[in-house]
DNA sequence: AATGCGGGGTG
DNA sequence: CACCCAGCATT
């Protein structure tokens, strides 16, 4: 960062002018009493204020007091959070009163390090503290923080690894206000919340677009940078081993859209989840398997094994049933087609004209089924050892 | 570094 | 419905 003084100066000015005439009127922003800070910055972590609000004043009715809170009753407590969720704050908010009674003599810690130490108190409410109630200049670091000193400077390192934190604690510190560290940060959350927004920033009301390097190249929303946190959805297969007289595999050409497009697979069936998660447990094979429509009549299902394979979006959880046919038989030819054939597991094998069988290293595979040969390899190889 | 933990709002 | 949000403790 390559700001003069004077421009730091000149953007504190700004930006703590814009907080006098705009702030939200928050119940807690009456006081700088560490111990409403304190309760206002727990119940506002991942929690939106107008949610808090209520909360807040029963709170500060029934537990007026640090002493009051340390000695609170559990359920009561509990009871007071309902619906607030994240029920672990209430826990731990009256260990850390137990704490400050028995460790601090009452007194809220003044400093950075103590306040940190205390249960429930991370890197941003330590810091929210300190610097609203204590006026220490550190920057209180949330999301909307990162939000709008991304923007501001065009920083492309990722807001959701917990690497990121000091990138942006570097910049913060920097342009901190040390007479009004507090304001300072409420500021920037506000500006976050009320400007800065995520979708649709308003930079034309911005008091801070002067000094923005987002907005300046007009790529406000490439900012910040986030990896998408997918959280992939579980799916259950059953996939079907159907293994002829001449060791090879029976496999279907996936359809030529979608997921895998024209990849060669394992008949596949979904399954409910209940179902796939008995069929690991104890071996029985679901009386509720639909299977699929085979070249051979199936007299036995056998459960072998399961994977998993991870896609960008989704999680697939693979049973592989192993299909047992009558006796020995024959590849019914008349029954395959362009997408449907046996594969070999080696390429060295000829059929009865002297050309090679297909084999598997040929055609393309998915991603599970390439695991699906492996383990069917090795089982097929602890099979010989044992001969 | 990744995961679990609630609930409400938004586009 | 998918995504977002004033985080922290645990592993």
């Amino acid at each position: 960062m390559d700001w003069s003084k004077n421009q730091i100066k000149e953007f504190q000015q700004d930006l703590l002018s814009w907080y006098d005439d705009n702030k939200k009127p928050l119940p807690w922003r009456k006081t700088t009493e560490p111990y409403k800070i304190w309760i206002s910055e727990i119940m506002s972590q991942q929690t939106q204020v107008e949610t808090v609000m209520p909360y807040y004043e029963r709170f500060m009715k029934k537990y007026p007091t640090i002493e009051t809170l340390a000695q609170a009753d559990d359920a009561e407590l509990l009871k007071l959070w309902e619906g607030l969720g994240y029920y672990s704050r209430a826990r731990n908010l009256k260990i850390a009163a137990q704490e400050v009674v028995d460790k601090y003599n009452g007194k809220f810690p003044d400093n950075l390090a103590d306040i940190l130490s205390l249960k429930g108190i991370g890197p941003y409410t330590a810091a929210a503290i300190a610097s609203i109630s204590f006026g220490l200049a550190e920057p209180a670091i949330d999301g909307n923080l990162m939000r709008v000193t991304s923007r501001l400077f065009e920083l492309d390192c990722d807001i959701s690894k917990s690497s990121s934190r000091k990138i942006f604690d570097g910049y913060l510190r920097k342009l901190i206000s040390k007479k009004r560290p507090g304001d300072f940060n409420q500021a920037l959350m506000d500006l976050g919340s009320l400007v800065c927004s995520p979708k649709s920033p308003k930079c034309e009301a911005c008091p801070l677009l002067n000094y923005c390097a987002a907005a300046a190249s007009g790529k406000q929303l490439n900012y910040p940078v986030k990896t998408k946190k997918i959280k992939q959805k579980d799916l259950y297969f059953t996939a079907f081993a159907l293994e002829n007289s001449l060791g090879e595999y029976y496999l279907e050409k996936r359809p030529s859209k979608g997921l895998l497009a024209d990849m060669w697979t394992f008949p596949l069936t979904e399954l409910p989840a209940a179902d796939f998660e008995k069929m690991i447990t104890d071996g029985s094979v679901s009386k509720n398997i639909v299977i699929p429509e085979l070249p051979e009549s199936i007299s036995k299902m056998e459960y072998i094994a399961n994977f998993t394979h991870i896609f960008s979006h989704q999680k697939w959880n693979l049973a592989i049933i192993k299909l047992k046919p009558e006796e020995t038989f024959e590849v019914a030819d008349e029954l395959l087609s362009e997408d449907k054939m046996w594969v070999h597991f080696d390429s060295k094998v000829l059929t009865e004209n002297g050309q090679p069988k297909v084999s598997r290293s040929q055609i393309p595979l998915a991603g599970p089924q390439v695991k699906m040969f492996e383990i069917l390899d090795k089982k097929n190889k602890k099979i010989d050892l044992l001969k």
